[in-house]
RNA sequence: GGCCUGUUGGUGAAGUGGUUAACACAUAGCCCUCUCAAGGCUACAUUCAUGGGUUCAAGUCCCAUACAGGUCACCA
């Protein structure tokens, strides 16, 4: 008698649902797919893209797969419009793949998706999420729950008041002891309502969970009656819609956020409800930063500006850069590993859940910086230019428009000190790129700022520049290059060996590289740069007398 | 307030009862050198949030306290 009563309250729910989990259990079975392959997944909102903290979590995610050739599939989870915006998953998708994180499996686009687990976008998997919830109620373990949200605002006041626990549950969960003839009779009459679980948790009592990055963690049982779905858009909450899709794509390991260790006990019983197995969980530690008050606190897309990727992006560090920057978090081994094969594929690299650091850790823009110098430092002359060329054409257009028209040119530039075994490492990102290189590019170069520091006389300076491109420049190779220049400041009263100027600096006028400096600052402007022999051949001996006489004038 | 997590140098961290407490970034100095960037060398935690305890021995185990963070939504 009491299950035809459950049954018509059932019915009364959830009209038309006629799928059973049985039948839902069946249509998605367990994969084929070797004992130790890890199956995850990447379950943003559609927001339009992914910030530092989801895209560290997303290639966790899709590293712990790919080592195990395991699946690795994409998600959208729907269930709050807040969070939606137009082409939200197309923006997601664009940022992994910015960063060479592709699904193998759910959504691909707007619309569409691989896979044999779907639907992979929440809102089109209501009857599924209606079926498990009909289920509980025909078992006796959800009900319906008509408080409205006042109620419940009272009922957390009086709590707070009498300092209880906060919370539905026990005897505050007040439509739990509702009569199912009286549930039935609100129904009928129109009241809205939520579906919630009858827990059948005790606070008193322990248990234990385990965490793959943590190990146990012990906690009080779960006896919240949580909303399983809402009233409104009859949607599932996070908490059920991740035991039903998490079972029913067969995920085998959750890695999420630690701000989800507190539901943990939830989640634990919502699988024990149904006797599912509990997938593995690894709760990750949050990205912080330090403000502008000196305190730590999570990395905020909305205030801080280095928690977009679309940030880097516009610095133009390379997106390798980053992920190789994110592994160094993910692992703590990691860096280790880089050293020790500089060369090897980011594949081979073995990701472990217990080196997965659990402490929030700051960002740290240096660290990435200089890991993205190490990189550009490693790519070859023509790799740089055809990233620039990406780069500019998106940020700096005067810049891209020089490097189109002077491939072969901007080639020469970047190969300067570049290769062997201790390449040149200057350039920290695409848009440093420019400050290192202004000079080399007449349209670059237009208004010049002299930097003249250690001989500032206008005379002597135009006198080692006229010497210099009268009698002393010569540009066959390095050695005679250097010693032109040495034979010059002897003539000139200059040091030509460093180390007798230093021993006796009042016998010179100064030094070779005083000079050495003033050719190199009427050339570039500037007082550092890289060789200046290399500078010289690539600008040419015209060149080089334009340049002085461009300077001389402007003295 | 309840529950949970975390706390090793300026930063990221290694560390699972016995080490001079790795390594990397940053910083400083020296060397190399025509200037830079690199590179090489050196320095940088008498001490692992604090206080107790267990032990021959504790960053590592136990207990308290402090601080930081999370959570207690019909948000995820």
């Amino acid at each position: 008698m009491n299950n035809e009563k459950l049954k018509e309250l059932a019915d009364l729910m959830f009209p038309g649902i006629t799928k059973t989990v049985e039948d839902y259990e069946k249509m998605y079975p367990e994969r084929n797919l070797p004992e130790e392959a890890r199956v995850t997944r990447f379950a943003p909102s559609p927001t339009g893209f992914v910030h530092m903290g989801s895209l560290l979590s997303a290639f966790e995610d899709y590293k712990a797969a790919r080592d195990t050739n395991g699946i690795f599939y994409l998600r959208i989870e729907d269930t709050d419009g807040k969070r939606s915006i137009e082409n939200g998953i197309t923006g997601i998708l664009n940022d992994l793949k910015n960063f060479d994180i592709v699904p193998m499996e759910g959504m691909i686009d707007e619309e569409n998706s691989t896979g044999e687990y779907g639907p992979y976008i929440q809102s089109e998997r209501q009857e599924i999420y209606h079926a498990f919830a009909k289920e509980l109620v025909l078992r006796g373990l959800a009900y319906p729950c008509f408080c409205t949200a006042a109620e419940l605002d009272e009922i957390r006041e009086i709590q707070e008041l009498n300092k209880e626990r906060i919370g539905y549950y026990g005897s505050f969960a007040k439509c739990r002891s509702l009569s199912i003839d009286e549930a039935i009779d609100k129904i009928k009459a129109g009241a809205e309502f939520t579906v919630r679980l009858k827990s059948q948790g005790d606070f008193n009592k322990k248990i234990i969970l385990h965490d793959e990055a943590r190990g146990d963690i012990e906690f009080p049982e779960n006896d919240l009656d949580i909303v399983l779905i809402k009233s409104t858009d009859k949607l599932p909450t996070y908490h059920f819609a991740h035991l039903v899709d998490d079972h029913l794509m067969r995920t085998t390991h959750v890695m999420r956020g630690e701000e989800w260790i507190a539901s943990f006990p939830i989640h634990a019983e919502l699988f024990k409800v149904f006797n599912f197995k509990l997938p593995k969980y690894v709760h990750l530690g949050i990205v912080m930063k330090i403000d502008e008050t000196g305190t730590r606190r999570k990395l905020s897309k909305r205030k801080d500006k280095e928690a977009s990727v679309e940030f880097y992006h516009k610095e133009g560090i390379p997106s390798y850069a980053v992920k190789l920057y994110l592994m160094t978090i993910a692992n703590s081994n990691f860096e280790e590993w880089l050293d020790n094969n500089p060369s090897a594929d980011l594949e081979e690299f073995k990701f472990d859940f217990k080196k997965i650091s659990t402490s929030g850790s700051l960002f740290d823009v240096e660290k990435l910086l200089n890991i993205s110098k190490n990189y550009l430092s490693r790519l070859t002359a023509s790799e740089i230019y055809d990233n620039l060329l990406i780069w500019t054409k998106e940020f700096d257009n005067e810049f891209y428009e020089v490097l189109l028209n002077n491939k072969d040119y901007a080639l020469q530039v970047f190969n300067i000190e570049r290769g062997g075994v201790k390449p040149r490492k200057d350039y920290t990102s695409y848009k440093s790129i420019r400050n290192f290189v202004f000079y080399m590019f007449d349209d670059l170069f237009e208004n010049p700022n002299y930097e003249f520091t250690k001989i500032t006389d206008k005379k002597e300076i135009e006198i080692i520049l006229n010497t210099y491109l009268d009698n002393y420049m010569d540009l066959s190779d390095k050695d005679t290059w250097f010693n032109k220049i040495k034979e010059m400041c002897d003539s000139l009263g200059y040091a030509s060996n460093m180390k007798e100027y230093k021993k006796n600096p009042e016998l010179f006028k100064g030094s070779v590289a005083d000079v050495s400096g003033v050719l190199r600052i009427a050339l570039t402007s500037l007082a550092n740069t890289p060789d200046l022999y290399l500078i010289m051949t690539i600008l040419g001996k015209e060149k080089i007398k334009e340049r002085f006489e461009k300077c001389m004038n402007s003295l």
